[in-house]
DNA sequence: CGTCTTGTTGAGGCCTATCAATGAGCGTGG
DNA sequence: CCACGCTCATTGATAGGCCTCAACAAGACG
């Protein structure tokens, strides 16, 4: 089921897998835990999509026809106040379900850090889905109680934690959702996005940001072979500092 | 519907209303769209319990064997670090669903604030209705992806928003939901919290969010009768300052 | 090689946290 | 009934940390 163009690279989706037993985040998404005829009527409905960086999926305030699962790349979720200041609210990597809507509109933008693939669901077809196989609507619901969950912690970092505490948070929760994904580099993190996105993510500035992981660098608790290249090299101390502990 | 003396004294129980039918949350609770037997099913398995002020209904971490509406009074949903800094993540009001757990621990603690009365569903039971009934299982999903689209926008207060644009925002909210309690008495916030509570439910302190409230007041924007009643005066400007358009 | 974007580092000021004192409300007990 | 002590809220003074502004460095790209 090829698929279709999107952003200027059409080029590049029909090497995207198109089926979903081979899927990279099979375990991992809307489908995980799926067989036989569900499978089948999930694929029936999905379109597979390519966004190339900085491409906006949809933006906060949009009538939410559509729900995505990542499969890869990285898709950064935010809200904007008035005058422009942004808060990201989440960061999508593959296996990652977005499309949160209130009232059918979506409560947040969404746009693709790096070239980014994603399957789409229509929401209208995939409300018969749920209806027809149980199973996926406690996917669904176990999915989102996840992210809920994601989201309290989140607000504990961002009421409660000084910069050194989130950025070291950050770090280690990105760690081990890199990991969840099968990346075997162990204590090397990779940052897909940029320290502006990073800074709005946990409620602070570039410049505290930058300043922050200089300091860690310079403690020895990390290193920085490139700027978005994490090495821990002391996960323990890292760990230390997320909780608040020293 | 009188009224029960709790904690200690399951006396209190058999005061409290006991069916669903004249519930009066029944149209905001898990209970909402429900019929007949669904109705009938779901008050098998509750109990009705009371809890007086202060009293801890469960911890973070502590295994998640129930889950409850408020049905009167008012809970602190909060996450503590290891110093004892807080972050209340949410108030829950009557009609509110609570329990959210993850791997089968509760994900935060909750905590009466004044004499507050919850029905307790068994998640065991619970799950076994959410099977028969798809529409239960649906409002809970609607009710979690609500919560988590509150839990989004509360981000973008802790992370970009001023100390007047948080208390603001704060009290522009809790006068939305007693609106939709059905307190007719509009442009008036009865708060069930504590300074505290609301400090660390905005990420600040007591006395800057004394000083918020003070300065609101003096500038004609809130009035001040009690410390616990808040009138608006001039609503149109709280909205301005809670969207940060001042 | 120059330009643009992104990241890092520096200097300074403002805002909020902190520390401290006072005031208000409430229950208890004299 | 009022005095007392307790908790909670408010107000004041101070200081520290993060933001702001600014300059510089490092890549990315044409």
């Amino acid at each position: 089921m090829p698929n279709p163009p999107a952003g200027k690279n059409p080029i590049g989706e029909h090497r995207i897998v198109h089926n979903c037993e081979a899927c990279a985040v099979r375990d991992l998404a809307l489908c995980s835990g799926l067989e036989g005829n569900e499978l089948d009527d999930l694929e029936r409905i999905v379109t597979r999509i390519a966004l190339e960086p900085g491409r906006t999926l949809f933006y906060e305030g949009d009538e939410a026809r559509n729900v995505f699962n990542v499969t890869s790349g990285a898709i950064r979720l935010y809200k904007l106040l008035s005058d422009g200041r942004r808060q990201v609210t989440g960061f999508m990597l593959p296996g990652d379900y977005l499309g949160l809507s209130v009232h059918g509109i979506y409560a947040y933008c969404a746009e693709a850090i790096g070239e980014t693939h994603l399957c789409r669901f229509p929401v209208k077809d995939l409300n018969q889905l749920l209806d027809a196989y149980p199973r996926l609507e406690k996917r669904l619901l176990g999915m989102t109680r996840d992210e809920l969950a994601a989201a309290q912690d989140q607000m504990l970092l961002l009421g409660r934690k000084s910069p050194v505490e989130k950025v070291a948070s950050f770090l280690l929760d990105l760690c081990g959702r890199e990991e969840r994904l099968g990346e075997d580099e162990i204590d090397i993190v990779t940052l897909p996005m940029s320290r502006s996105d990073i800074a709005d993510y946990l409620g602070l500035t570039v410049e505290t940001v930058s300043r922050t992981f200089s300091r860690l660098k310079t403690e020895g608790v990390i290193d920085l072979p490139e700027s978005s290249r994490i090495v821990f090299k002391e996960r323990d101390k890292l760990e230390e500092l997320a909780e608040g502990m020293i």
